[in-house]
DNA sequence: ACCAAACTTTGATCTGGATCAAGCTTTCGG
DNA sequence: CCGAAAGCTTGATCCAGATCAAAGTTTGGT
């Protein structure tokens, strides 16, 4: 019974619409990564309790915009996310790349308002978490509130490290970096770490790294001349590991990273 | 009673050594951008209870290092730090500079050991707060844990811009950037925002700016030629706030910013 | 007060990645 | 299925800032 509709094998009267199922977070596949991670059942249940799912964005569509009033956090379920934010003078910033089990609007909650912008990357859905009410909840679940700690914290590193990225590191390392810290998400998550989709344009990675797309598209035909990578359009496969450690440089993969 | 050492007036029977003069929090000039913020008496004198105040250090000192197992975070008191994270390479980079009122050690919370290593720039006294004690007390206080999101939130928000400075500025928008955003942090703590004093040496300014030090430098004379700034070694007066505004380009000091 | 070490300034040259410029390929709406 | 738009690749040139080099200037220890 309660919690939100998703009822284990109603009898099928319609064909089921995936862009609507409704995954309790008992069940959700990115359980471990997200919020719910080291809850018992009985919090979990409370947790769920106060998830919201609201239908899967399209492709472009945005999940908050920067200046928005902050009212959720919103975990990812399925798809992926970039964040930007844009400057006074029109300029756009690509913050970070986010996955399923990463929380979005982390940094609004100081401030009151979206300090950047969420857009979906394909079609992806997210639960939304009022702040208000998970705030109450997390003063009375002490194993909540240090889940919150721990994911506020590990953001704050991972945003440390794209700053290491940024730092002194050639085109070529910053490219290389980026591909193992999404190839070892990918992983975290279930897929191949070894070939893999790339749901953002070049563009946008180019952004992120601080570079021209034009850098970024010769840098991918150089690792495929080298015959690190087999990179065909956004399908990336990565067929020498080791000269692409090698080529990242003094990396970190450490921690998953992503921004905001 | 109870608390820290610091009775008021005790009949002076030796001169004060103001080296170890413990500041209850409740009489902590920097209280407004601290912990404390936003606290009742009564909440702030359970804080002061589990607050402990080491010996000050000295310029070069070490308060953690990177690596080493996470108890507490620091609040700084006077003085001011540097957070650095080395490479495995052996690289050096500085995350961010840090002022009176600002905490240290976020990013250990996370992961259970510290992320970087912070040492002071000049003399400066911390406050310690044993993470364990000051999570139980926050399961506690409501107002106190509201607290501690909104400051793990600011850092995130402070990290991004961060970011975005490393974006795609030249090297004058930043240094200018960085010069408004430290003038602005020196005001809000009563200093003068027109002239202050770099703790820091050109080499760390530039590591930070992801610059070289000779880029710095000669930024500094161009600014200095142009009649922007009055720059004698690390003493800087602002003589044209303006045009060092517009030599920022789209930054945004918005809110105060730092890394770590 | 003196010397060494650390820090800063300034100049000359070099280079990685930006910018400018053209095609090419995929996608998608009608 | 066609045409246009969006996205990607590759080539040629240029420049901001890196790198190399050499003095000056503080600072701190004895």
């Amino acid at each position: 019974m309660a919690g939100q509709a998703q009822g284990l094998q109603m009898p099928a009267k319609k064909a089921i619409d995936f862009a609507t199922v409704k995954v309790a977070c008992r069940q959700c596949s990115v359980q471990q990564l997200c919020l719910p991670q080291g809850l018992d059942a009985a919090d979990i249940e409370r947790l769920d309790g106060l998830v919201r799912r609201p239908s899967p964005l399209r492709r472009g569509e945005y999940l908050f915009r920067q200046g928005d009033r902050f009212r959720s956090l919103y975990a990812i379920r399925s798809g992926s996310f970039k964040t930007h934010h844009l400057g006074e003078d029109g300029s756009e910033r690509v913050l970070g790349f986010h996955l399923p089990g990463e929380l979005l609007g982390l940094a609004g909650l100081g401030s009151g308002r979206y300090r950047a912008s969420a857009s979906a990357l394909d079609t992806a859905a997210v639960c939304a978490l009022p702040f208000d009410r998970l705030q109450a909840l997390a003063e009375d679940l002490p194993s909540l509130n240090r889940q919150l700690y721990r994911i506020l914290s590990r953001r704050i590193s991972g945003d440390q490290e794209a700053l290491l990225l940024r730092g002194d590191k050639s085109a070529q390392e910053r490219l290389a970096t980026f591909l193992l810290n999404l190839s070892q998400r990918f992983e975290q998550r279930g897929f191949s770490a070894r070939e893999f989709n790339l749901s953002m344009s070049r563009q946008d990675i180019a952004n992120y790294l601080g570079l021209t797309l034009e850098t970024v598209s010769r840098m991918f035909s150089q690792f495929q001349k080298d015959g690190v990578l087999d990179v065909d359009r956004r399908l990336i496969r990565i067929v020498n590991r080791g000269h692409l450690t090698k080529a990242a440089g003094a990396c970190l993969t450490e921690t998953s990273s992503a921004t905001y």
